[in-house]
DNA sequence: TTATCATTTAGATAGTTGGCTAAATATCTA
DNA sequence: TAGATATTTAGCCAACTATCTAAATGATAA
């Protein structure tokens, strides 16, 4: 918990299918489902790219019958910008 | 110039030894060879590497005689945090 | 239990990445 | 010019990524 590495991070939001699927889920949570709806490739990569963010603890889903819903994981993201920030602002003396 | 396109730079910073290349220019500008001295990998490898840096500007490089000189190129950063904030920050409304 | 719907897993493939060695280029010095 | 130094480019290869189709799994409904 909290202990998401920053590469991981990086790796996974350097995709921008997969930045688009946060950005959605920024919104308001979607299934798998109506996600595929919104891009051009197949339900199964659209699963891959699924499994990278949930890796990378950017997303997290829940089952509710036959659908299962992910939702946008916000902590991630501060925690990677303060690891940016802490590495790359100005003040930082490692 | 600023329109540095944040999957190339996401890319260019999801590799430690990149991470690390602009940690070491942060604090001094250093040349090719002195930053090889500091990584296990080959020189080939590491010219690589600065040139993905280099076409994420995320640094610039200025020839000095034999050597070449690399420098961290900060705006980039700044412009990169802004975009992940523009587009994963809780205000905004895309 | 059979059919159907939602999603993932498996397996194949094309393209990308990151490493290497060897060769080329650029610059300086003698 | 020749030799030495600094760095990059070229070419190769193994590992990884993103995509696909087909098959498997999980859950609901008839």
């Amino acid at each position: 918990m909290g202990i998401t590495d920053i590469t991981t991070t990086l790796k996974a939001l350097s995709d921008p299918i997969r930045r688009d699927i946060l950005n959605l889920l920024k919104k308001k949570n979607l299934t798998a489902g109506e996600i595929a709806l919104l891009f051009p490739i197949s339900k199964p990569s659209l699963s891959h790219h699924f499994t990278v963010l949930k890796n990378a603890n950017l997303i997290g889903s829940e089952r509710k019958g036959q659908k299962i819903y992910y939702s946008l994981n916000a902590t991630v993201f501060y925690e990677l910008l303060n690891d940016v920030l802490e590495t790359f602002g100005e003040k930082n003396e490692n």
